[in-house]
DNA sequence: ATGCGAATGGAACATCATTCCATTTAGCTT
DNA sequence: AAGCTAAATGGAATGATGTTCCATTCGCAT
C-alpha cells in the first residue's frame, strides 16, 4: 500500500493513492466538507467504493493525506524569510489563506495535529523560534501557543464557512445575521458583546489574525527571547 | 417549543428539553462524541427517536444546548476575580478544565462560536480586557485573538482524547506513541520536533496552556494597554 | 363527558462508511 | 508463449446513523 515508486501501474489509467488524493481535494473544494463521500468520489473516479479501500485505509486516512497535500504545498512556501520574525508571520500567513482557500483543511489538520501535517508546521515554527532565541525550556510551550492559536482561527473559520453553505448563505449575509443577533442580546448581561455587534460585518478576519500574531511575537520578545 | 415555564409537564415524568439536555451530556461525558446518538438517548429516556424532536430541532442543536449548560456553569464560576488580569487567567483556566473533563465541549463549541455559548465568552473575556485599558480599536482582535486561542487548544485536546479513546489507549501510551514516531523522522528535515519528542511525554497540557496565556497577556500589555 | 391540540413513540426512509467476494488483470515463472 | 499467482477491481450487501412520518395517547379547557 505505500511504495508505488517501483513498477509502472497496472491499468492504463489505473487508480492510484495520488489520483484518489488529488480527485478527494478537488470534491472538498467544491463541495466542501460533506461533499466528500466514497460515492461521489468512485463516481469522479469511474469505480466502485471497494477499489478505494485498496490504497486508502478508511476516509479519515485520506483526510488527513488530501489535508497533507496542502500543508505541505504551503510550508514550502514560506520557509527562510528575511527574518525568523517574518518566516513565523509568513507561516501564520500562508496557513490562513490556505484554510481560507480549502476550508476544510481547519478541521482535518485539529483532527490530526499529531501526524504529519501537523508536524510540518510545528517544524517550521519551531526552528524560527529557535533562530529567535527563545530559551529552550520556552520552545515548546510556544510553538504549542502559536500552533494552536492558528488551528484554533483556522477551524473556526472552517466551521463559519461551513455554517454558512449549510443555511445557503453569503459570508457577508451570515456575518449580519451574527450582528443583529447579537444586537438584540440582554443590555445588562452582554454589554460587551452587543457594543461589537457593529464593527462585526465590517471586520477583517485576515487582519484580525495578523493582530494576533503580532500581540504573541511581541509578548514572546517581551518574555525573554534575546536577541540574535 | 420554547416556552416550557407556564404549564407544568403533562405525564408524570414526561420529557422536556432540560431532561432531555442532561441526558445528553451524560452520555457525551461516558460514551464520547461518538456516544451520543438518538437511539441511545431514546432508549436512556424510555421512548423513541420521534418524541425528542418535539422537544430539540436536531442533533447540532441538542449538541450546543448541551454546551451552552457547560460553558455557562463554567463562566458563572469564573466571573469578577481581584482583578482583570486574574479574570481573564480564571476564564481561560476553567474553560481549558471545563473541556478536559468533557471533551465533547471542545468541539461543540467550535462548531457554534456565533451562537450563545462563545458569545458567553466573548463577553467575560471583552469586558476583562475593556477594564484592563484595552483602546477600543484593539478589543475586538485581542478578545477574537484569546477566544481562538483558547478554542484551539480545546479542539485539540478534545481530538487527542478521541483519538486516543477510539483506538484504546491511554492518554500516557498516546502520547508515548507520538513521542516515538516524533523521535524517528528524518534528522534533516525535523531537528526541532526531534528534539521535542523526549519531552513530549512528560509535558504538562495545563501549564503549556497557562504559558501561551501569560505571553498573550505579556503581549496586550506590551502593545498599548494602559493600566487602569 | 368530550373535543382538541400538544405530545408521544415506533416504524419507515435515505444516506453513509465499510466489508465482502466473485471476477479481472498484470507481471513473473517455467 | 502459456499458466500461475497475487494484486487490484467494482458492485452488492451490511449495519448504523439522522431524520421524517403518522397513528395513537394524554391532559386540559369547555
Amino acid at each position: 500500500m505505500a511504495n508505488r515508486t517501483d513498477s509502472s501501474q497496472r491499468r492504463g489509467e489505473s487508480l492510484s493513492r495520488d489520483r484518489i488524493i488529488e480527485a478527494s481535494i478537488e470534491i472538498l473544494d467544491t463541495g466542501g466538507e460533506g461533499g466528500l463521500t466514497f460515492r461521489a468520489l468512485s463516481e469522479k473516479l469511474a469505480t466502485g467504493p471497494g477499489a478505494i479501500y485498496w490504497h486508502v485505509a478508511n476516509k479519515n486516512d485520506l483526510l488527513v493525506a488530501a489535508c497533507d497535500v496542502i500543508v505541505a504545498r504551503t510550508m514550502q512556501a514560506c520557509m527562510a524569510k528575511a527574518s525568523p520574525e517574518d518566516t513565523i508571520r509568513a507561516i501564520a500567513l500562508g496557513m490562513f489563506d490556505a484554510m481560507n482557500a480549502h476550508p476544510w483543511v481547519g478541521s482535518a489538520l485539529v483532527q490530526a495535529s499529531g501526524q504529519l501535517p501537523g508536524v510540518r508546521i510545528v517544524e517550521g515554527l519551531g526552528q524560527s523560534l529557535r533562530a529567535l532565541g527563545v530559551p529552550d525550556a520556552a520552545q515548546w510551550p510556544t510553538v504549542s501557543a502559536l500552533l494552536n492559536y492558528i488551528l484554533g482561527v483556522g477551524g473556526q473559520n472552517a466551521a463559519n464557512t461551513q455554517f454558512a453553505i449549510a443555511r445557503g448563505l453569503e459570508r457577508s449575509s451570515f456575518l449580519h445575521a451574527t450582528s443583529t443577533t447579537w444586537s438584540q442580546l440582554d443590555a445588562d448581561a452582554y454589554p460587551f458583546t452587543r457594543s461589537m455587534a457593529a464593527q462585526l460585518p465590517a471586520h477583517d478576519d485576515r487582519a484580525d489574525f495578523m493582530a494576533g500574531i503580532e500581540i504573541f511575537l511581541s509578548g514572546v520578545k517581551s518574555s525573554g527571547a534575546r536577541s540574535h
